[in-house]
DNA sequence: AGCCAGGGTCTGC
DNA sequence: GCAGACCATGGC
C-alpha cells in the first residue's frame, strides 16, 4: 500500500483483496451507513468516513497515516493475507464459489464491548433491525461525538440504567439482557480484558455467565471482538450453508481460520439461498 | 396476515 | 440430555 495526503484526507493505493462494502455490511458491524462521501458511522468509537472509488483505493477522510496504521488497519484486519486464505478454501470443491463470490471480504476487529452487546441484540433479530436498536442505544446513552454520531455507552453508564429506561430501544426481551452484562462487566464478575488470551472454549465459556449470551452469541462477540479467529459462530444461515455444502463438517484444515470461512459462508448462502 | 429473524431460557419429560 | 413453548418487535 502506498499513501498521499490531500486535502487533509489519506489516500491509499494499492490495496489488495478489499471490499469495503461487503466488509461493512455483512452482518458483522452495525454502525456504518452510506452518506454522501461514502459511508459514514463510527468505530473503535471514533468517527470515521470512507470510501473505496476503485477496488484498489481507499479514501480515509480526515485521517492520518498513524491513526491509519493504528487503528484501522487493524479494524478491518488489513495486514492478514486473504488471498491466501481464499486459496485453502479452494482446495474443497463446494467451497470454489464460496471463495470467488466476495473475494474481498474481510472479519473486522471492533471494539470488544460494543460487539458483545450488538450480537446480544441479534438474537432471534432481523439485521435492519439490530441496526436501529444499535443507534437508538448509542443516542440514548452514548456521548455526541460529531454530527449524528454517537459513542457506543460504557458498560458503568449501561449499568445504572433501569428496564424502564430502556423501553425506547424497543429491544423487546434483549433490554434485561444487556442490562445483566453491564451489571457483570461492570462488578467484574466478566472480565472482557483477559478474553483475548484465553483459549476459545474458555472464554465461550466465560461469556456465557452472562443471561441471554450462549454459545452463538458469545462466538460472535469472540470472533468479531476479542480477536479469536477460530470462532465458529452458527446461526440458522450457516446452519444451512454447512448442510448443503460441508455435510461432513468444517475441513480440520480450516478450522484454525474457522471463524473467517463462516463469513464467507454467511455471505454467500445469504445471497444465493 | 403471517412468517421469520446472525438465539436463549425455562419447563417438563 | 432433549424437545417444545415462549419471549418482543417489526421488515418483508
Amino acid at each position: 500500500m502506498t499513501f498521499t495526503m490531500q486535502d487533509g484526507n489519506l489516500i491509499i493505493n494499492n490495496v489488495k483483496d478489499f471490499d469495503l462494502e461487503q466488509t461493512l455490511f455483512c452482518g458483522q458491524c452495525f454502525r456504518f451507513s452510506p452518506c454522501d462521501e461514502g459511508f459514514c458511522g463510527v468505530g473503535m468509537n471514533r468517527p470515521l468516513t470512507i470510501s473505496q472509488p476503485d477496488p484498489t483505493t481507499l479514501i480515509f477522510h480526515a485521517t492520518t497515516k498513524q491513526e491509519f496504521l493504528e487503528l484501522w488497519v487493524p479494524y478491518f484486519d488489513l495486514d492478514r493475507n486473504y488471498a491466501a486464505l481464499c486459496d485453502e478454501m479452494r482446495k474443497f470443491d463446494t467451497l470454489v464459489p464460496v471463495a470467488d463470490f466476495t473475494p474481498g471480504l474481510r472479519v473486522m476487529n471492533q471494539e470488544g464491548w460494543e460487539t458483545l452487546c450488538t450480537f446480544i441484540i441479534s438474537q432471534n433479530n432481523h439485521i435492519p433491525r439490530i441496526t436501529g436498536i444499535v443507534q437508538r442505544l448509542c443516542e440514548l446513552l452514548g456521548e455526541r461525538l460529531q454530527g449524528e454520531l454517537y459513542s457506543f455507552p460504557t458498560p458503568q453508564s449501561l449499568a445504572r440504567c433501569s428496564l424502564e429506561e430502556l423501553a425506547p430501544l424497543r429491544a423487546g426481551f434483549r433490554a434485561k439482557y444487556l442490562l445483566d452484562a453491564a451489571q457483570q462487566v461492570s462488578d467484574g464478575r466478566v472480565d472482557l480484558g483477559a478474553l483475548p488470551n484465553m483459549e476459545t472454549p474458555d472464554a465461550i465459556a466465560h461469556l456465557c455467565q452472562i443471561k441471554g449470551v450462549g454459545i452463538k452469541v458469545a462466538s460472535c462477540a469472540l470472533l468479531y471482538g476479542f480477536g479469536h479467529a477460530n470462532a465458529f459462530p452458527v446461526d440458522v444461515w450457516i446452519g444451512r450453508a454447512m448442510e448443503k455444502l460441508l455435510p461432513d463438517g468444517l475441513p480440520s484444515e480450516l478450522v484454525p481460520m474457522g471463524g473467517l470461512v463462516q463469513q464467507y459462508l454467511f455471505n454467500y448462502i445469504r445471497h444465493n439461498p
